[in-house]
DNA sequence: TTGTACGCGTTATCAG
DNA sequence: CTGATAACGCGTACAA
């Protein structure tokens, strides 16, 4: 038997400001002002104070400084658990940005919305800003952002629009001869499914083209079940857009099982292009989700929010996915 | 004494703990008692305590918490940016099991090792316990824990043993009839490569093989530079060994490019297993790295990290991967 | 330029 | 069981 974790003698000495402020013969404040750089500080003293501090390995209490300078330093960030492969993307960057604003990502993933208002409503008190996925309700907190949807109140229209992007992968399967188009999305309450619907509905109708309810096809978080359900569905497709690329992944694995070639028999359109579409086989046609400018905005919006500046966004710039064209759809006419 | 708030008229204050003691007309004390648990309070007390709350969405500061109970209510993670995809696995599990014990998750992302040792010493003090990836330096303080290599000084093999991993792969494909074995691992200096190569040495010996230098690949960054130059040499091999699932994933794909068969002309095996091993083609067969074990241990350490007990380890019980087998390797003998 | 004193929201301590 | 009061570590007017 192995004993670990006996700290107990370690007496948990962190050194605080004070015991900076005597090593360097000053006062608590004059070490606070070096550090925090705001007011000038003699040479000498400030000389003094960062020498103590790199000797007593001193570093700042991130509660303490909350907590007396009432401007939280930290930035919240609640998200969905089954959406962890997507957030992952988002994090390290943001995390980055994060540390560039000298404040702390605080992190708290969430099973469900309602887990996540709690989550939110728990965390907007002490962070500065908190941003979340997917569509926030409207009668959120100031400070928190929905990643995807910036619209404030006055502009509509801002963030990423899931219904253009579903438009522009139905228009792409269509110039490619497709008429049986299956949609994949995430369930009926998500927004940005309920947006990929309005897309792909519009589509169908400027092309006059009927709407199949079995051609929309819910992964309810069991993506399998909803596939095997449009497989064996003797409902005639020859395309498939989906939400995301393991989703899509997904459809070329089962098609696969049932031999029905990819992009032969079926072609395969996503609307996200993490690194997995490149990978793939065949490597995935995506109309790629804006991850760059989305997180751009954000942290733009982060900014805006710590230091009280309002947010200026630009009217006209519209955020949309690039199309990147890979071999996963095929052109029928040209068969 | 009755002093009327007059605070209120200001928008954007949170309500603190003295407003929740006064509209329960009670003291902090009391407050405080009813919310931590700690000591009995008088049921009607009690109640007026949690309606207040109730009225005023009353939520207790993070911060003022860990700086009054010497406490920190934080537990920090560092995780290696190149390791997002790898990481997202573990977040929300440990987002979940520290949302448990009542403490939040703070996360810093770090591109390199010198980063990751500065985030670990700034945080450390902060948080009653930092969890970090990939193995910390034996001088790491006290309370952090590296999620894959909880061995302390006193004990050794604790936690995943790469070697081992490697030699279960290893003698896998030898029993494949394969020979001439690749190994792709991250670079030179990561200690989970340094333990592969260790295992994968030992089994060649065992099975008097030679040690061919070529065939070790390092990713160092640019797995598909380093794939390129094993393709491109002349060395003869029909098995590859990959660290990671998006390493098998990239050389599936180059194979492809070059025309060259999996499995049929050439094999590959994973020591991850994650979701994206079940979903390329061929499908993935791996060495399961045990996420889930090492998840629990880990927790388990954070706990008497918390705690101050001292946490029990069962000196047999090491962690080792599942063989996981699927479609990516053939049995050369049988063809 | 520097130091003093106070406040931030909470928990711990001690007295009643 | 409850209530005052003292920490906790730090920022910051205000005074020197």
């Amino acid at each position: 038997m192995v004993l670990l974790g006996e700290n107990r003698h370690t007496e948990n000495t962190m050194p605080t400001i004070d015991d900076v402020a005597k090593l360097a013969n000053v006062s608590r404040a004059t070490v606070s002002r070096v550090l925090t750089g705001t007011r000038g500080v003699r040479d000498d003293s400030r000389e003094a104070v960062l020498k103590a501090v790199e000797v007593l390995d001193y570093r700042p209490s991130f509660a303490a400084q909350t907590l007396a300078s009432n401007t939280s330093g930290y930035i919240g960030m609640v998200l969905p658990a089954h959406e962890a492969s997507f957030s992952a993307t988002l994090l390290p960057r943001l995390s980055l940005a994060v540390k560039a604003l000298n404040k702390s990502l605080l992190i708290q993933y969430v099973n469900d919305e309602n887990e996540q208002k709690a989550a939110i409503h728990s965390l907007h008190h002490q962070c500065a800003a908190v941003v979340t996925l997917s569509h926030a309700s409207s009668d959120m907190p100031a400070n928190v952002i929905a990643f995807d949807a910036f619209s404030t109140k006055g502009s509509a229209n801002q963030g990423y629009n899931y219904a253009f992007a579903a438009e522009s992968a139905c228009r792409y399967v269509l110039g490619k001869g497709h008429r049986n188009i299956a949609l994949l999305v995430d369930n009926e309450d998500d927004v940005a499914s309920k947006q990929m619907l309005e897309g792909y509905r519009s589509v169908l109708q400027n092309y006059s083209l009927p709407f199949n309810r079995q051609l929309l096809v819910m992964a309810n978080n069991n993506i399998e079940q909803a596939l095997l359900k449009l497989i064996n569905s003797f409902t005639k497709y020859t395309a498939i857009i989906a939400k995301r690329d393991s989703y899509a992944a997904e459809a070329m694995r089962l098609l696969r099982e049932f031999n029905i070639a990819v992009p032969q028999e079926v072609s395969i359109v996503s609307l996200e292009d993490s690194p997995l579409a490149a990978l793939l086989y065949p490597p995935l046609t995506c109309i790629a989700y804006p991850v760059d400018q989305l997180l751009e905005q954000c942290i733009q919006r982060i900014q805006s929010l710590i230091d009280g500046h309002p947010v200026f966004v630009e009217e006209g710039k519209s955020i949309t996915g690039r199309l990147v064209a890979r071999a996963s759809v095929t052109d029928i006419n040209a068969m």
